[in-house]
DNA sequence: ATTTATCGCTAACGTATGTTAGTTTGTTAT
DNA sequence: ATAACAAACTAACATACGTTAGCGATAAAT
């Protein structure tokens, strides 16, 4: 009988959620099934319930687990005594490194959340929200102290958010430039366009 | 027995296409049964397929729809005589009035892809591959002109299609500004970051 | 060495899904 | 009015899915 293998005091619940993560992308979460799931973890499907309490727990785990670290990050973020460009650069640097070194995770947060039922799906909406309004306020305090361009904050924050979720395309191209270049690029792109001048 | 309405030279086939995309956007292809969307075109199931072909048709339709359009869209402003950043600026005004007029089919052909299956599947992807190709070869003539700032141009092209994805969120917020603030405010922000100088 | 808890297996249940077959109703053309 | 066609219906199919129950095997604790 073939036991799931766990290394590094990796529990075999975080074993099947990272393979989920891994599938979810490939799939989607609601073409992603359970017996996918065993078979990419070497085991019989109904031997997962032995770890896991629901398919849907699955996608808790990975949505709560990356809303957790954006929001820790903004807090931290929040109370560095800087100009409000840099907190911006501070937070597009970690959304795009988070991009790049948990791609499955944030991915799969990002295009799937709507899978979740409540009350876990309002709790993650809210905490989205929350978290682009305080992306947002962060901006226009950087407005009313004329160091960026007067845009509405709430789009831009969209439109930035957004913008590094193209990561993805880079994530799965054969001939991608280095990670450090991608993100200098994307720095460039995204922060050139916020300042005034030109 | 109550026929699916049909006004002004609207097939009932255009009918379900457009009441699939609504549910597609909504709940995702997999998620979205045949009999819901039986339901919202006020009919029974297998009534549906008095006038499709099966379930991925309807991802079909909408998905080489969108494409086809962006690529006749980019053909015509390939040949106009213009500089490479008015050329761009058109190429993204026209992804944003697409994305707000035509929301459910945009959003859906650039979600739910994935579903499709061969042949169509692979014909998808190479048109998407082959519009980045010739959207980021505007950005390197326009990057040897010295006209817009040295960047890697395939990057550039997937945060710029990315980034008007983001609307998606505007469309679904209650308080919106208007559509043509929010063109301006993306046209600068994007485009802002790709001229030099700051 | 024996007990105990952990983990995997087989079998199966109930439900939902896409789709087909065959029939009936409504519309259009002669 | 009637024939012919389009489009709706009911019924059912095969399959796939998430999940549970119950049992055997392995590892951990005594």
């Amino acid at each position: 009988m073939a036991r799931i293998k766990t290394d590094n005091n990796v529990s075999r619940k975080e074993v099947i959620v990272a393979k989920a993560a891994i599938l979810f992308r490939e799939k989607g979460f609601k073409a992603a099934s359970m017996r996918d799931l065993a078979e990419s973890v070497g085991v019989e499907a109904a031997s997962l319930y032995n770890h896991i309490k629901s398919k849907t727990e699955l996608l808790h785990e990975l949505c709560f687990g990356v809303a957790n670290r954006f929001m820790q990050k903004i807090e931290e973020v929040e109370q560095e005594m800087i100009p409000a460009g840099e907190k911006i650069e501070k937070l597009l640097r970690f959304h795009i490194t988070e991009m790049i070194h948990h791609y499955e995770d944030v991915y799969v947060s990002d295009r799937e959340w709507k899978h979740l039922s409540d009350p876990y799906l309002s709790n993650f909406q809210n905490q989205r929200r929350i978290y682009r309004k305080r992306f947002a306020a962060i901006i226009e305090a950087g407005i009313r102290a004329g160091e960026i361009e007067p845009i509405d904050a709430p789009t831009a924050v969209l439109i930035l958010l957004h913008a590094i979720s193209g990561i993805e395309s880079w994530h799965r191209s054969k001939q991608k430039i280095s990670a450090e270049a991608l993100e200098t690029n994307m720095i460039t792109i995204l922060v050139g366009g916020l300042y005034p001048g030109k």
